[in-house]
Formats: structure tokens, sequence, C-alpha cells
DNA sequence: CACTTTTCCCAAAACGTTTTGGAAAAAAGA
DNA sequence: TCTTTTTTCCAAAACGTTTTGGGAAAAGTG
């Protein structure tokens, strides 16, 4: 009879913090146990339609919410997805990874989950954030972005039998669920697109080694000069870095021209397309016009650009819900051997891509 | 004696996931109770410092987090920091918001909380992922960005007396605490700058109306040019659209130059630059030469770009870090009013402020 | 030695849910 | 009418911490 007198008092509310009530309050003004209103507003069957329609009513006008600390207690989930970004690598360029980040967090929020997000300032904190997470109990699951063909993070997950999902792919032969783009198609794809219209001499300026999503990118380029019956020329391959990918950009566009019989088109990662038109400039080489260009990722600036830059345009949108839905399904238990998707990346030609002249 | 087979048995591991240790199990194989091994852990002085140590070393060996989500329920906090973010105003204009989002994130774990992002697609469900986040009770605290001059999210948090920092500042007579860049005096120095280079003709590409920071950048610039004995003309005043800045400023900038008497100089946010440049190139005037351009963040574009842009330059990872103190001390109940700070920005001159020609 | 103080530890309650295992009441079947 | 079944509800336990309010032992004090 005295025990109840925990938390505020249903009349007494003090103007404070939003007032919120709590299931043994409102179960008290409907009279009920704690067990039925929990019941009701979960739909068991084992309350009445009437009771039940009561339940919600009440629940609604007293602006009740369970407290999801409490309930995450009882279920042993954190109902939580984590996620790490290092903006160092130069993630946030532009749409894309928002757009990747927009359908995870859409989805997650639709499945009732929260999404915590670390940034970490290098590879070491990327792996510290993570480790807090899942050693700290703080989530049931990771997406991880951003992956190295010799990836840690994946063999540490891995190892403890923790739910995660890949967004691309790594060196690994244990199964693991993953959403990736199919960067090798798309390369290829541009690649014989451009030796259709005749371009002999198709230059790539790739993303960062040790990075996994190069890998498909050259693969796809290499694919697709065979299948055009070029030769391929080392010369006409570059890298760039991460940490500044105009500046790197710029200057192997610079050297890619030396070259005694240089390239009449270019396929790259949008991402560096400030420096290759830096480079361009400087060599008084009209983009679109004396080197065709094909980019990846459909960036603002390929729109804007005049001439506009052609693009391959991958759904990121669309991969970040798969990759939140496959992960629901590995944290209920699934193998994430069965989750491993590709998806194809479409090509927009726009102004950057004409025949040699 | 028979309760006690909770959980899994100390030594009966059956390697399920990462074999997590509770304080239960914990004090159990320190012979002591859950009380002092937490209160050991919590380093309080009821301990003695032989058993401190034991605990503390047999904590680390066993591997022991508490787990937060029991912890937040005893403690009546969620330790948890909401921030929502819409894409759609092209926010993640390069390294601006990343610097911004780098500095809160660090600060939150450093301060042994976390982070949970909302993404939102619009004004609609920025609102709605904030009224989820605190009538849902899923935080202690809000962060809100991109403030417009009438800000419905503002009244909302007061009415409820709600803790809240913003980065930026907004109409609202009662106190609240915020964080904001002195737009109004970088503006004022970039516009006297240049007239005390002899421009005489300086236009101001604005952000878009309704939202609260290019108040300031233009009083800022009115200010500038009072200071400069200078006449305001109305004429050279635009404003681009956040849905797209490049698109928009480009329009604007063709606009500016149908003028008689057309500028010399054009302010600016680094974010329309593009729409800029695409426009000074097809008029045919050389960016920083007949045009100087001074834009307000200091993107990877306006370093790469050459001519290289002179920036007024926001230091927003330690805005970043002071608002995430400044609502630390909101949350434990300080006055919110006391805490309103406004950051000096610094000017970088580079390449696109010269004299006129 | 008897008393007070200090040191060190702990049992029990509490945080707000969901789940378990009934039990009373109502309906159906004999 | 007496069982049996179905419907509808609920008390108590559990999730893993931290906090409260002591209490026993050890150390000082006279």
């Amino acid at each position: 009879m005295f025990l109840e007198q925990s938390g505020n008092g249903i009349g007494f509310g003090e103007g404070f913090k939003s007032m919120t009530i709590n299931l043994k309050q409102l179960s008290k003004l409907l009279k009920l146990s704690p067990t039925t209103v929990s019941r009701a507003l979960a739909d068991y069957p084992d309350v009445s339609a009437k009771t039940r329609a009561r339940v919600k009513q009440m629940a609604i006008q007293q602006g009740y919410h369970p407290n999801p600390v409490a309930r995450r207690l009882q279920k042993g989930k954190t109902e939580t997805i984590g996620i790490v970004i290092t903006p160092e690598q130069n993630y946030f360029s532009d749409t894309f990874f928002i757009d990747l980040l927009s359908g995870i967090s859409n989805q997650i929020t639709r499945a009732g989950y929260e999404l915590i997000l670390g940034v970490a300032s290098d590879e070491e904190h990327e792996m510290q954030s993570m480790r807090r997470m899942v050693e700290g109990k703080r989530v049931d699951g990771m997406i991880l972005t951003l992956i190295r063909e010799q990836d840690p993070r994946v063999g540490y997950l891995l190892d403890r039998d923790f739910p995660f999902v890949l967004y691309g792919r790594t060196r690994e032969t244990r199964p693991y669920a993953f959403v990736d783009m199919d960067g090798k198609q798309a390369f290829e794809k541009a690649c014989t697109y451009l030796a259709g219209l005749g371009h002999r001499r198709i230059a790539l300026l790739n993303g960062e080694p040790g990075f996994m999503f190069p890998v498909g990118c050259r693969e796809g380029y290499e694919s697709g000069l065979f299948l055009s019956g070029l030769e391929l020329d080392p010369d006409l391959i570059r890298e760039w870095k991460h940490k500044d990918p105009s500046q790197s950009s710029y200057r192997w566009t610079l050297e890619l021209f030396k070259n005694d019989n240089p390239p009449t088109a270019i396929l790259f990662q949008t991402e560096a397309v400030n420096g290759i038109f830096k480079g361009l400039d400087e060599l008084n080489l009209q983009p679109g016009k004396d080197v065709a260009l094909i980019g990846y990722d459909d960036l603002e600036i390929a729109r804007i650009h005049s001439p506009s830059l052609s693009v391959l345009r991958p759904q990121a949108r669309e991969a970040g819900q798969r990759v939140v839905n496959i992960l629901m399904e590995v944290i209920k238990g699934e193998d994430p051997g069965k989750f491993q998707e590709i998806h194809q990346v479409e090509m927009v030609i726009r102004e950057t891509s004409l025949p040699p002249s």
C-alpha cells in the first residue's frame, strides 16, 4: 500500500520533464494489471477486443510510450545497430554515402531500431570504435563500409560470431553477409562502351589500393579491354589517394598525358573528378571533347558541370535498405552466408562520352 | 541456492556470442557481493584499495563490461544524444559538416555517451524523427543544426523543457543554449577587405532565406559596405537554394552580370562555388582575375581549384566539441541561457581576392 | 577494558518492461 | 447440474545494473 509512491503520482505532475507516464501508472488508470496492459498493446490474443481497444485509446490519450531501455533489458536486445565512418577516407563525397546512410537509417527506424554512429579519425580508431560498440554490448549488429582487401574488422566480428553486414566485400574464406555494387560489371560496361565508340587508349584512374572496391573496378576495366580486343597498357593505370583525391588525381592526370601515346578516354571514380578537370585544363584539353570521361558515382558535380559528366550510377539508397533487412535476418540467427548480394549499376550517358576526335 | 542458474554457468560457455560475463558472475568469481564489485569498479571510497585492485584486475581479465542497458535503466538516463540530419538540404558539403560531426562524436564518446542519428527527407520528417527520439525516451538531449529563422523544433523542445543545444541561432525570446559561428563578423571582415582592395561593386550570393545563417551573412555584408562607405545595391544581392546550390547559384551569377554596372567581387557560401565558376566561365570571366571571390567554408574544392579560393574558415570541429560539452551541462540541469557562444571565423586569403583590374 | 569511530562489506530495493505459469470466470458440452 | 473447455486476466519472476541503509569487524580513544 505504501510502495506505490514510486515515480510521480498521477495527478501530481510538477510540470517536470514532459510528464512521462509509465506502464504501472497507465495500468492503474485503467484498473488493469501491467501484464494485461502490456499484452494488450502488443496485440496478444489473450486479451479481449474490448479491453484492448480501451487500453490503446488510453495509451495514446496519455501519450504513453514504453520505455525502450526497460524493454531492451528485458528482451536482452539493444535494438540498436552500429556504424563507424572515417571522414579521413573522404567518405562523404556528396550524395553517394548520404544516400546509403539514408536508406540504412530509414529501414532501421522502420524496424523500431536505433542507429548509433561512430566517427573515427583513422583505421585504428575505426577498430576501436567498433570494439566499444561490440564489447560494450551497445549494439545488436554492425554495418561496415569502405572495406579493405584485408579487413581486420571482418575477422574480428566473425571470430566472435557477432552479426554484421558489409557494404562491399573483402578477402575472407568464411561465409559472411554482404551487399555490394557490381563495380566489375560497371567498369566493364563503361570500358566496352568507350571502345565501341572507337577509343583505343582508355585509361583507368582507380581508387586507392588496399581497398576492395578498386579491385573490382580494375577487373572490369581489364575485362572490358579484353572483350573489345584491346591491349592492357600498365602505363594507363594510375591510383589516387583517399586523403586528397583531387590533388593526387590531378597529378596522375598530368602524368597520364606525358605518355607518347596518351589516352583518349579515362575511367575513374567521380570523387576524383576535380583533379582530373584541373589537370585537363592545365593541358588545354577539353573534357568530353578531347578526352572522354566516365565516372563512377553520380555526384552533384557530375550533373552541374558543363559538359555534364557521363557516370555509372549505383543505387545507394536501395542498397542501404537491403543491408539493414539482411542484418535483421542475421540478428535473428539466419545463416549470413545466405545473404550475398551484388547489385547492378546503371550507366548514365551524358556529354563526356563521345567518340574520339 | 537454486536461483543461481540464471544465465550460463561460469565454466559452461558454449562458445556462444562473445561469452559475455555479467556482474553477478564476476562477483561470484571474486567471492564478493555484486554491490562491492560494482562500487569497486566505480571507485567508491568505501572499498579497500586491495579489493578494488583485485576486482579491477579480474574485470579486465574476464573482459567484463557493465551492461549499458541495465545501467541506463537504473540510472534513469539513456546516456544518448540525438541528432537529425536532412540531406535534402544538402548539408554534407564536403568537410564542413563532417568536421562538426566529428567534434560532436568524439566528445560524446569521451563522456561515455552514444550518438544516435536520424536521417530525414524533409522538414516534416525532421520534426517527426526528433519527436520519436524525445517522446520515445530514446535520448537525454538533442543537437540541432541548420536552424531556421522560425524553427518549430526549438519551441517544441523549450515547451517540454527538454535539454538541447543549437548549432546556430533562431528567433526565440526564451533563453536557450547555442553555439554559433559569427557569420556577421566574418562577412563584414571579408567585405571590408575587398573594399580595402578597391572593390566598389561587391555582390552577395547568399544562402536560402528562411534559414538563420544567411541573416547574419547579410548583416555582416551590409555592415561591411557601410564601414567602407559603400552604397547598398539590392541588385547585387541574390539567394540560392539548398535543393541544388550549384544550379541556382549558376543562374544567379549570370543574372548578376546582366547589370549595367556589374560586380567586381562576390561573397558567397562555398557550397555554391561550382555554380559560380560555371557562370563565370560562361561569361568568359576569370575567377580571381576579373572577379574577386571569397567563400564561406573551406571545402576541398576551395583548396584544389586554380586559382585557389580565398575563404572564411569556421572551426567546425571545435564548435562540435563545445556543443556537446554545453549539452552535458544542460542535461545536468544548468540554465541553458548561460551557454550562448559565438565563435570567431578566420579569413584565409588565397588567390581569388585580388584588387579589381 | 569499554567505548567510539572508522573501515570495509553486503542484502535488498529499485529502475520499467516482458514473459511465465497459472487461476478465475464464462461458455460449452454432458 | 456437473464437467470440460475456452476466454480473459493477473501475480511474480526476470533482465543487470546502481543505490540505500545498514552492520560487522578493525582500529582508535579514554
